[in-house]
DNA sequence: AGATGGATTTAGACCAGGCTAATTATTCTC
DNA sequence: GAGAATAATTAGCCTGGTCTAAATCCATCT
């Protein structure tokens, strides 16, 4: 399967999607996602549910095959890899590696994958604290961090696990100096979806909506 | 200048013609470099000297402007840096290097060419003995080997500089073992275009028409 | 110097991936 | 259950990079 890395950013855009909605993905999702017309959209899943990779039905919906879903697990394998690479030897910061690892996925052979793996020491998780695929794309289990929306106002953690994908996130989480590694005090979990936290090294209260708050995986620490 | 992987190979091959022939290049050279037909060629030289990336005149033949000549060595020091750390840390081969090379050259940012660069110690020449242009992509100056040509019989020379983008070349030179550190003897220096060595490491003579022998680079051993 | 052959360009077509405008499905609301 | 609003698709066009077939330039050779 020779695809082009446009193809297989829509690929990425519906396992992203269904990921995050648990259902089948609307064309204006992805529209949204990728920031390219509908009708492009249309004419997108109508190739690549010609070449098997997922069951488009018009008006309904979309969803991956497993050999588009496979697609995507090695693309996510080599972004992982590569953003391992990227912070650990040429030291990029957490929230500068996610544009470089998002070009270079695509052009990265598997022998290179392989290798970079290798080099690496077989790492299970990225810097972020997101789980690797193995060399068989099989997906590590479910990350044991808790999200920040399950502790109490007063609960001492350590971020493990933050959301990069979307800049504006990443920019807010990166501006507030909170990102893996980072120590903070919960603040308040409101009903209002809100929660905020008080990061230790600046003693400044942080707002994070509740959709944000989910996706930042943390651990108690013991006093 | 936002320039797709396609046009900068066009102006790599000029660039390559240019300095092999030591002229202008014409067209059906470029088209069979890159095994395109030539009206392609025709219609890409048309739209990068628009850019102004080259003077091409028809009819007459093409050549890099200064501008497309710093796109041309931007790549050079992108692929001979990354060819440097797939064989030192990646344990590539000098012979299978390359293509990955050739890939992620165009992919890269300039950010990570010049981390890349600081990781491995801002080395001037790569595995295969060819110069890397530094980060202001100025050319370090003539390499200080010898060709095989100008040896005389008898003489036990070093490879340093092996040509490695032909992958028919390529495949010979690896086949016969002589690559960058191999030891050999030059067996016979022939006016027929001709130079026959013997490596160390096999006593098996080798014979290498002369634009090959002419692109080895060697050094001789000081018994 | 003129004819001929090889190199080159022009003409016209195709595909991928994008767009806008118009049409058609679906869903929501009363 | 019928219209209105929204979502999605179809129609038609564009650009970049490719092709084949046809026309044209140019160098050479008798």
């Amino acid at each position: 399967m020779d695809l082009s890395p446009v193809a297989e950013d829509y690929l990425k855009a519906i396992y992203h999607l269904e990921d995050e909605y648990g259902r089948s993905v609307r064309t204006t999702e992805i529209s949204e996602e990728l920031d390219v017309t509908s009708p492009t959209v249309t004419s997108m899943l109508d190739s690549l549910d010609e070449r098997g990779l997922v069951d488009y039905t018009p008006y309904q919906g979309v969803e991956l095959t497993d050999r588009g879903e496979e697609i995507v697990l090695q693309l996510v394998r080599n972004h992982r890899l590569l953003e391992t690479f990227l912070m650990e030897y040429l030291d990029y910061s957490w929230s500068t590696v996610h544009d470089e690892a998002d070009r270079l996925e695509h052009h990265v052979s598997d022998e290179f994958t392989r290798r970079l793996a290798r080099f690496l020491g077989e790492p299970a998780t990225d810097p972020h604290g997101d789980p690797i695929p193995d060399a068989d794309l099989r997906m590590p289990d479910e990350s044991p961090y808790t999200p920040l929306t399950e502790y109490e106002p007063g609960d001492n953690v350590t971020v493990e696990q933050v959301p990069h994908r979307d800049p504006d996130v990443r920019e807010y989480l990166s501006q507030h100096r909170i990102g893996p590694g980072t120590r903070l005090v919960v603040d308040e979990v409101s009903p209002i979806d809100l929660v905020t936290v008080v990061p230790s090294s600046t003693d400044t209260s942080v707002a994070l909506p509740t959709h944000v708050a989910r996706r930042i995986g943390a651990r108690a620490v013991t006093k």
